[in-house]
DNA sequence: GTAGTTTTTTAGAATAATTCTAATTCCAAT
DNA sequence: ATTGGAATTAGAATTATTCTAAAAAACTAC
């Protein structure tokens, strides 16, 4: 963990809306002026890759990040542009209701969904 | 539906692998020598806004598109790169299994499996 | 503490998928 | 045949991300 990673890591779990690289870049700078957007790459690259991170990706848009570990998938709202996590109902299992093909291991499960709020 | 709409949406229904629009431009040139990429480009974004093919994203890997209408998901094949289609068992509906917020009307949905075949 | 080694950061260049631009071609309807 | 509008084309532009090389920082053993 060095300066650089905790203060990215300490931005993302400040304010857990989903930011870009470039969001965080720019609240990073805030902390540490002199900061690159190199650096903020090669942080959340170290962060996802240690698993303390998610990158979430909907469509060709920017990448996003994450600090929630839990499994769960996210909300993109159309009309406001946020993202939101959604959370699986207790006990359940979605692979159970996939026809998955004989012998499939699942090593990562990314759930998106695109909509409004009524 | 012009000649070349018509030769990239035969090209992805001959061969149903998820195709990058390199791959699918590759393809096209057997049938149309002349063709662009761009016009590769122009033709599936005319094809998936129709809603007669789907893209398909997982990561920042370039797009794939895929020709089922149907609602599925889609498992990535790490060891292979592979893109296979995943139906969902009979009468599930996913919506169910989630804590969605008051509301939430959804308009697309998007699940990605990774993993790998044992 | 200091010399030596490794890792991280930084600025800027490079990359690659995709989109844009402007010119040309195609085609349908007059 | 001519015109008008859309589609195609080649190539330039865009943009998120990655790479490169150099400088800075962090560690390690002495």
């Amino acid at each position: 963990m060095t300066k650089q990673r905790k203060v990215v890591y300490d931005v993302l779990r400040s304010k857990r809306d989903h930011p870009t690289a470039q969001m965080i870049f720019e609240r990073t700078q805030k902390e540490l002026p002199t900061v690159s957007l190199a650096t903020i790459y090669n942080c959340l690259e170290a962060l996802v890759s240690h698993d303390v991170v998610k990158q979430v990706n909907v469509d060709r848009e920017p990448s996003r990040y994450c600090p929630n570990l839990a499994e769960h998938g996210h909300f993109h709202n159309k009309q406001t542009g946020d993202v939101i996590d959604i959370n699986f109902k207790p006990d359940v299992n979605l692979a159970e209701f996939l026809d998955l093909p004989e012998g499939a291991v699942i090593e990562d499960l990314e759930l998106n969904i695109k909509g409004f709020l009524k």
